[in-house]
Formats: structure tokens, C-alpha cells, sequence
DNA sequence: GATGAAAAGTGCGCACC
DNA sequence: GGTGCGCACTTTTCATC
């Protein structure tokens, strides 16, 4: 399913990763291909999972207070699978991911304040069952964060 | 700067999560404003970067084989600062947080392999001046990973 | 700030290559 | 796959409230 991506299909990339509702067609026009032409890349990329634009804003500016922290987790692994959809389910889990190395996942979690992270970690996260160790870090600021690849030119906030 | 946002903003912003390139007519019909209010206040929530429409794409699609990894730092705290920065000019490095807890510093590497990976720590992480400690975890696959708030519906992928 | 109206520009389907 | 065309729709600007 991964098919190979062509010159074209980068340059329609980099222009949307700057701006994301860039007309096709004027997109078509800087790269000398019809509009059409950019709509299909556009639609097949996003069909396949590969491209997305979407809006999202800074936690930063729009919650406040807002609270993220990272919970470095160790699970019993014939329980692995089902910790990461238990935690998945949580709409307070912003981030899941399988990890080698002194942990085994990682969570980050999304919330207002430190109260309401104790009862996540304490109460929904630790509770779980197979979950045999999880420590949380607090994430003070965030410095740098890159939505897209080393391919194209970055965008950073 | 942190502009209340009010229901019509958080509406907009919702739609927006969902598809980036949904008309702003179309938005302003569901919400019952005219599109140029609906413009205006994407305008205003881009200007003053609350608010971000961007195409991105999916690593583990787009670019294989790749490898991600988060590395886990303690640094001394007189130097820290000036490791932030220093990470954060790297393009391999998609990531840097202050964190409070068992670490100070956390920073994602996007790299292409684990040679490279090896490199990026080993030969430009570990040996800024400052870092007392650095510990890698191989990021195996992501499970979950959301580009917008708690307060809105989330994109996930 | 919000609105409607006119002009310019765009998205989309389609027939064709 | 790519293209050009036609049409409906959207964006943009601006005068108005």
C-alpha cells in the first residue's frame, strides 16, 4: 500500500504542508501541471492515509490552565495489546506509542490541571490491569515540535 | 495576547480539525453565520498562531524504512537552556520538552535507521556539554497520536 | 465585528487522450 | 494517469450597518 511517491507528489506536499487550503489549481500553476492533476494526487494521498490537513491549534494559547505529562510505562507483555487500547480509549491520552528500551509504552496525557492527572494516572492508568510500573514526568514546555518529515521543509512551532 | 475564544471560535475550530479545507461558506451555513465572520476569525485565530491549517504526512507511510526514537535526558540544570537550543537545531530532532521528574530534557529523533540513529545520539547528543545522561528508547510503532485539544473532537490517526 | 452583493477565482465532474 | 472544459460554488473585496 505504499506506493511510491513521485517529485510531484512532494512538491504538492511542501506546498500544503505551508499552507494548507492553497488553491489546487494555484498550487497546479507554480508546478506546471493542470488542477485536476493536483486534486488526484491530493485525494489519492489522503484516501491512502498518507496526507492529512486538518486544523490544530496551540495548547498553549487556547487552554488555560493546561497540563501535559508523559507516563514511561512497563506491562506484563502477554497484556500489551490491550493496555495500549485501554489507553487509547481515554480521550485525556493524547499519545500511545510501543517502545523498546526501559520502557515499554509510552502515554502522554492532556489535561487541565495536576489534580486531574493524578486521577487519570492513579485511577485509570495504573489501575489497569498487566500495568506493572508507571512513571510520570511533567511536561513543563514544550521547545520544539515538528508536524512533518525531514523530506520537505519543516513546520515548527 | 490569549483572546477569549468564544463558541463560534470553538466551533470553527472544530470543523477545521475535522477537514482543513472545509468551505468557510459551508461552516458558516452549519453554524448559522455568514462566511465572511467564519473567515475573519480564522484569519485572526491564524494571525495571532492559535490557530494552524497544515497537510501532514504520516512517517511511517511516507518515509521507509524510517526510525523514531525518544531520548530520555538529565542535564546540568546551569547548561540546560543552552542544550534546548542545541537540540533544537538539528533537523533530525522533531522534538524538545522541559520535563520535571526522573528526567529534565525529553527529545524525539527522526531518523532514517538505527545507524543513523546511533550517530545522532552517540556523536551529537551525548556529547553536548552539559548532558549528564541520555537514554534511548526505539519507538516501535505508534498507536495513537492526537494534533488537537480536549476540548474538541480529536483528529487522531 | 458582522453582513450581503458583485466580481474573480476555485472545486468538481466528465469526456477524452 | 493526465488534461481541458463547463458550471456551480466559494473566496475576496468592499460598502454598509
Amino acid at each position: 500500500m505504499t506506493d511510491a511517491l513521485d517529485s510531484l507528489d512532494w512538491s504538492v506536499i511542501r506546498a500544503l504542508e505551508e499552507d494548507g487550503r492553497r488553491p489546487f489549481r494555484e498550487i497546479g500553476r507554480a508546478l506546471g501541471v493542470s488542477e485536476a492533476t493536483i486534486r488526484a494526487r491530493v485525494r489519492r494521498m489522503q484516501e491512502s492515509g498518507l496526507l492529512r490537513i486538518v486544523a490544530f491549534t496551540d495548547p498553549a494559547r487556547v487552554q488555560s490552565p493546561y497540563q501535559l505529562a508523559l507516563v514511561v510505562m512497563r506491562v506484563e507483555p502477554s497484556r500489551h495489546e490491550a493496555i495500549v487500547e485501554a489507553l487509547s480509549r481515554h480521550p485525556e491520552v493524547s499519545y500511545v506509542s510501543t517502545v523498546m528500551g526501559r520502557a515499554d509504552i509510552l502515554a502522554e496525557v492532556l489535561v487541565r490541571d495536576q489534580k486531574q492527572l493524578w486521577e487519570i494516572v492513579s485511577r485509570k492508568i495504573r489501575v489497569i490491569e498487566g500495568v506493572v510500573d508507571a512513571e510520570t514526568m511533567l511536561i513543563v514546555e514544550v521547545h520544539k515540535l515538528r508536524y512533518v518529515l525531514p523530506n520537505g521543509e519543516a513546520a515548527e512551532s
